[in-house]
DNA sequence: CGACAAGTTGATGTTACTCAAAAGTGGTGG
DNA sequence: CCACCACTTTTGAGTAACATCAACTTGTCG
């Protein structure tokens, strides 16, 4: 539950993986032994550029990095952010082309996929969940963009991002470290960015969310949830509740 | 290529498997024995609803579907379209529910999966390939939501349309049947029905699309492309072409 | 300090929504 | 065959949401 970088490499990998399907000590080890050849990109560049043969499914273990599609006169739509421990290029598909560009945020560090042990493991079973909240997160972004208007689509995908970092321990409380300029998020809420600006102010005059020195926090989660109707992706897919706090992760080695 | 649906049972089905992947002459018999138990489903009526758990994958084998998610406060996005010959609910997960609701907009006709013999055969080639192809439709319905004006979406949509009933075979030149009321349209394509209607009329003014009696038409498939820099999806996926239009198809038993 | 990126503000224009009603379409039963 | 009903499409007028354009401010870093 902490904001900043100190925690040991991987943490974030494991403590999402393990929420996913409480993995076995073996397959921690697994994980972990993987994650040491690792793959470091500097902000502002493109990991995988669309269009590119589809390398390894890479898992991102530091950083954060977005998914887009840009079109020919230059407007680009941020189809998905990728947050640390989640995994990016869910499906590996050998000989297709990458379905879209794959840009570093920040720094980010990547690293490969550890393959399952066995086909009906924690791990396995961990990975299909992982794709379904994928699945989840594109049909909540068409939603949101179809028919959400900008300051309600804002609230929406707040609540989805602080959702998907507690997954991987990177929340403290209701605030949470956000590297993230209101241009790229312009990007990623389908508007422009003075409009983005004015919708964040809105919100922090109404006292729902402030946004400030990296750091966004929610004075007030319950009536941010409440005015989105914000259903937590645990009950969309039937899991059994799977976000307690006290849910404790091993450290990595 | 028939508008009607004079078309032997599974003719789609079959057509499109067969584009994405030339399928040998047992595996086209493995997939017609496996159409044969069938389930139907009247219009307007729900074929799954979300949150239900997820039963065995289907194939649309004629008639037209909806994906959709449904607010609490009645307003509906319609997420993807399912055409025939295209599979619903991709990928099986076991023990989750479904992610979206899944209604009749004609009545329908679903069938089972047939389970690929072989690991690596055309099959199991064309159902990769499939994969590949809805998730980059997704992509697409969020750039589009996101970064296009109505009637720059509306194009990009019907462009997208007659792609994907040219996979099943379903399209005559720049003609094809289209069953959809304005109002689900706009659904799908995030506005309201009157402005849909305004839209439509626009671009028959400017000769680019015409609907009328269940019928579109594009006047102008060039011009409508360039419009929009649209992209066909085997060039994305970077698939040598697959559409020419003189593939021809073993018809079902 | 200077330069560049990010955030902020104001004025104005356009797109798309809302509300309301009319006109067209197809199916049904008497 | 016609009257009726439900649904769909169309039209008009007024409004709200969001984009655009063009500064200006703040913060950061070498």
């Amino acid at each position: 539950m902490r904001l900043d970088d100190t925690a040991p490499r991987g943490t974030a990998v494991l403590a999402r993986l393990h929420r996913l399907a409480p993995l076995s000590t073996a397959e921690r080890d697994l994980v972990s032994r993987s994650l040491t050849l690792t793959r470091r990109v500097a902000a502002r560049r493109d990991v995988v550029a669309e269009r590119s043969i589809n390398g390894e499914p890479r898992v991102l273990i530091s950083g954060w990095a977005a998914l887009s599609r840009i079109m020919v006169d230059g407007r680009r739509q941020i189809l998905d952010l990728v947050l640390p421990g989640e995994h990016v290029a869910m499906r590996p598909r050998r000989g297709l082309s990458s379905l879209t560009t794959v840009s570093a945020i920040t720094d980010v560090e990547f690293g490969p996929v550890a393959e399952p042990a066995e086909d009906d493991g924690a791990l396995a079973e961990a990975y299909a969940v992982g794709n379904a909240l994928h699945e989840h997160y594109l049909y909540r972004q068409i939603a949101r963009l179809g028919r959400l208007n900008a300051y309600e689509r804002t609230i929406d995908w707040f609540l989805e991002i602080h959702e998907r970092l507690e997954l991987s321990g990177l929340t403290n409380a209701h605030r949470f470290a956000f590297p993230v300029t209101q241009e790229i998020l312009a990007d990623v809420l389908g508007m422009t960015g003075v409009h983005v600006n004015r919708t964040l102010q809105a919100l922090r005059k109404d006292g729902l969310l402030e946004v400030r020195e990296g750091t966004v926090t929610f004075p007030n989660v319950r009536e941010l949830r409440s005015l989105v109707a914000f259903e937590p992706a645990a009950a969309v897919l039937g899991l059994p509740v799977l976000l307690p706090e006290d849910v404790q992760v091993a450290r990595a080695g």
